[in-house]
DNA sequence: TATGAATGAGGATTCATTCAT
DNA sequence: AATGAATGAATCCTCATTCAT
């Protein structure tokens, strides 16, 4: 009598697993074997349950972004104010179940992999998309349309280049100093639409740092 | 006698195929056949003038970031005040030689091996380091030590996070945009400076977005 | 679950290939392709079960040692007075088992192949110095101990040198005469102690041949 | 200009290093480059001067076989009895120049790569018969016909085995100790002889080692 | 005479996948 | 459901050989 209700167990093993091997060993070297071995099951089960290599990574991918994901929605659902929300943003990124070693190697590995695997990019496109247009929508309520749309771009960006940061040089960065980066990039966006008013966008024509000293 | 000074052409050869080949099949899929083949050469060659896949993976890193730091070294020359330093970090980092697909992808490939291969690890940090240090210079003639090391910072994940949206969402950005994101965090920064006063550190306890509005 | 018990039988099938594939093609030829179409299984499995192809060298070489000592332990139990245990050694060396095409090759292979891998070497040494200190204890009970030393030495020296004339002609040689030519050299040893007289030792400067005659 | 007269020069040079490639690193493992490095030549060379791999080491073992010949035949000109002739072999076997690390391992790796080679082995058994013809000529003027062909088959051997043991444990046996051993079954020999009367062969139903008790 | 650049076949090894049990 | 035996294609690397200079 085969035993009851395996799959959900067996997939999260081996999807934690996954990240490990990634984390230990990095993408390319995270082979079935290693995997296997470290979910303490045989290799003939990745392919039961997943069906092959490729379909592993693809739910391990999918599994990093739905607990992001998770823990966004969670934020975003307490916060009340734009503010708050463009906040939770950053606080769900930085979230220490997420902002820590295993996770950051797996996420950059999967990155660099995107460009190269149509489902890998499916999701990453799927996930960056919802993450710009709730910043967006966030931000509209404090700034002009463009503005908003250029703020959303810079802060996801800063948030995935704290993220590599973090990746890279794991020593150098803590979760709560990521955070106040992320935060000074939009206090600093925030100060520049007072310091202009208002009514009228940045002028997208400016020379930049020379022009603002 | 043979033909001679092969070695440097053959070289280039081989680490720009690599770049291409990175591009165009991901890093783990950078064969050797693979290389040697869009350089138009047998596959021992690789061995014959880099001793192993290894070394030629390592010297296109290097080259990478050699063309990176020749496009800076060049732009800082050029530059007279801080915040045309500051200036030049961010113009070099988008220049069209280096901003663009492969150089993009392969970039991304390396960061994301970086935890896994000593050998890129010690040549990421040599380079983060310089970037660092040269931004906290110049920042240092606009705020105090304290703010001018996190505007570093920022501003340096700001550009990495640019590019890594550059490599997964090609499409996405392009460099006038991204230098203006870049310029956008400065002025931020220099504008919250001016609101705070000029003799003043960032309060490093403040509320963040909220706190700002 | 799978087939169980397969790995002594691959083993032992592996390993057979092995020193046929020596004997057939040589040390250096003998491929891992070679050998695993011999058996009569793929290439991979050969990782599978010995991890690499230096540890079946190994194991085939601990194996032919094995069954060269099986061999002698069989004939030294039956043996009742020292002539007989020094018999047995000869005996044992020359067993048609032992003492046929495959083996000798395989033998003087593995034998050319241990002064460039520890492994072997060690192997060939344990080996040797249980022959040895076999023969001398042996002898010790028919003549004085640096006697039994040199014979032992002696004999060992001329059981190798039979079995190296027969992996080099084999038409040239067969067991019985091979056996004959071992036990004239005790048989010769035994007649100068009784020429010399019991108490004394042969001596050690005398002119050799010339002496003799 | 050419340089004149380099053959001779380049042949022993590229031979010499060819032995000490063998010492160093193994039959197999004696490469083109290896040897030519060691040469303090390009590796092209080889085939100017041999046309190939194999051709240099045929020529190596000749180089080899010759250098024991020359000894022979030195001191067998200055041999007068027929025990000195037996003995003029034993020196030469064991003659300094020839009994010493490099050329022992070379010259088992020669043996040992003889059956699987028709040059190597064709020259082995000229090699073999020459010495062995020289033994039965000198011991015919000692013993009977049958005897000579059987001392001189058991002398080639024990010489053999000695060799042997000098490649693979070459601590365990100097030249002059070897050069006892090999003394030492020749006194034995013709110790039998003068105990069974100078007119009769050994019985060669004898039982052995029993039998001379 | 001599070099070393260049080749490509062949080596050991790794690995995802299949499948009988 | 689960195993691990078995496969064979693909990878990196080594190497004797060729050849333009």
């Amino acid at each position: 009598m085969p035993k009851l209700g395996m799959q959900p167990i067996r997939r999260k093993q081996l999807i934690d697993a996954t990240v490990a091997a990634i984390h230990a060993h990095g993408f390319a070297e995270a082979t079935v074997k290693q995997i296997s071995a470290r979910a303490g099951v045989s290799s003939g089960i990745i392919h039961h349950y997943f069906g092959g290599k490729d379909a592993l990574l693809a739910a391990t991918m999918r599994s990093l972004l739905t607990d992001l994901q998770r823990e966004l929605v969670a934020r975003l659902a307490a916060a009340e104010t734009p503010q708050a929300r463009v906040e939770a943003v950053i606080d769900a990124s930085f979230a220490p179940d997420q902002f820590s070693g295993a996770v950051q190697t797996a996420w950059l590995s999967f990155w660099a992999q995107t460009p190269h695997s149509p489902t890998l990019s499916r999701l990453a496109q799927v996930y960056l998309g919802r993450v710009r247009s709730n910043l967006r929508a966030s931000l509209r309520a404090l700034v002009s349309d463009q503005r908003a749309a250029e703020i959303a771009d810079g802060l996801a960006a800063m948030i995935d280049g704290l993220w590599l940061t973090a990746a890279v040089s794991p020593t150098s960065i803590d979760p709560e100093t990521a955070r106040r980066r992320a935060r000074d990039y939009i206090d600093g966006q925030l100060a520049l639409e007072r310091a202009a008013g208002p009514s009228r966008d940045r002028d997208e024509t400016a020379d930049g740092v020379a022009g603002a000293a």
